[in-house]
DNA sequence: CCAATAGTGTCTATCAGACAGTATCGA
DNA sequence: TCGATACTGTCTGATAGACACTATTGG
């Protein structure tokens, strides 16, 4: 290791930005972006995120801007996933200067909606299919496919999806958030008797709910508090 | 976005490094570490890595560290599986400056030996659990747990165990390094089972390779192409 | 009544765990 | 010969896929 590279008085200077791949199910599976009012990619749909302030953590600036730039109240953030996805830094990705950008996942299960007078009113939530079809800022369609992937891959080892479903949900709801990440169907009987024998993934509430569509009433389930899905729920292949 | 927060003029200031998480399996899941020079930490073992330069991407600053740093030649880095693991960024990680390090998981087939007179005359292997149980430097401890656990995963979804077994193996060197790197023992007639089932993990060649201790001389094989294992190599509990 | 959803039961193919048994090397 | 490793075969239990059937709601 040679002495100047590790030199405080000869670094490289970098920015250090966060942003962040907010996703919801609403009927499909959608992602919160905002609109950008500045140079470069002005008016353009961007992620949000902002600078690591120089005495905060990245993952601390990570929940700062869910705050401020998606909405989601402070208390709401026990509700939400959040973990760290990917670091992207290729030199020319901002075209003005070089910056490091460390991606987050956040999976919410509810829709915050825009509060005017905040930053977070330029956000709103766009269909993930609809985003990558469009022409996203930066790299961020890039971050976008790898946050969808993960959440993708999560469902299939991990209990994450109780995340997407909210903290109270029916099985049937549950199933969507499955059908509505991964662009399948899956079969209702299977899936039933996959969730309810995996010990930990979903609690049993005394309560039932109609659905919109009428049908019978469903019981209501709770997470289940454990976090791993072993055996994995298997993933259909086309 | 307020509009300070991208200001190429007023933005707070980072280094960024990348350490690499170099696995190998000899006789035990070992990790390449180099002896520090100067303070902090001095004398204390560390993983390499270093700066990333202004002009370097940082995924091209770990292929680089790789070769400086461990003396892998350039020509096997072919062979060296390099993967994204995670970032790390507590504000007082490094107690001398503001330090953002992008933390890469390698895994190698071979040994490269230290070579005297370069930045790699310092490191040797060390065996994961002797690594974790001394005092490494900074977070590196952090970073080791993270990228073992990483490759421990790995190994269950992804034919990635071929790139530790080297570029040609016998099918009892490849159970090893399942076996070393869980920590466990597996069972060796369904174990083969398992690996010659699954179309694409591995190639059949038409030698047949004598091992040191003696016993019945065991066909060679190559990695088959495949990169996912569905459904995954089953990991047993204890 | 019908449409739609919730919930249950069952048959079958697949696959992992366990273990027995044979074959082939070096010493 | 023995010890060690390579390789094959088989039984069993667990589980996923497919599908049929019943139950309960709203309209």
């Amino acid at each position: 290791m040679t002495s100047n590279r590790y030199d405080p008085h000869t670094f490289p200077p970098f920015a250090v930005t966060v942003d962040i791949v907010v996703l919801t199910v609403d009927d499909a599976l959608s992602v919160l972006l905002v609109e950008r009012g500045a140079d470069p990619f002005a008016g353009a749909l961007a992620l949000p995120g902002g600078f690591v302030l120089p005495d905060e953590s990245v993952a601390d600036a990570a929940r700062r801007e869910m705050v401020e730039e998606t909405g989601v109240a402070e208390a709401d953030l026990e509700g939400v996933h959040l973990e760290q996805l990917a670091t992207f830094g290729e030199p020319h990705r901002d075209p003005r200067m070089r910056v490091v950008s460390t991606a987050y996942l956040a999976l919410s299960p509810v829709k915050p909606e825009p509060i005017p007078g905040t930053d977070a009113a330029a956000a709103h939530w766009v269909p993930v299919q609809e985003a990558l079809a469009g022409n996203l800022a930066f790299d961020h369609a890039e971050i976008l496919t790898a946050g969808v992937e993960r959440a993708r891959a999560k469902l299939e080892y991990t209990t994450l999806a109780t995340s997407l479903a909210g903290p109270e949900f029916t099985l049937g709801e549950l199933q969507h958030v499955y059908e509505a990440t991964w662009g399948c169907s899956l079969e209702r009987a299977n899936f039933r008797r996959k969730v309810l024998a995996t010990r930990g993934f979903v609690a049993k509430t005394r309560r039932r709910r109609v659905g919109e569509a009428g049908g019978a009433p469903a019981a209501v389930y709770r997470p289940g508090g454990g976090e791993l899905l072993v055996p994995p729920m298997m993933r259909p292949k086309p």
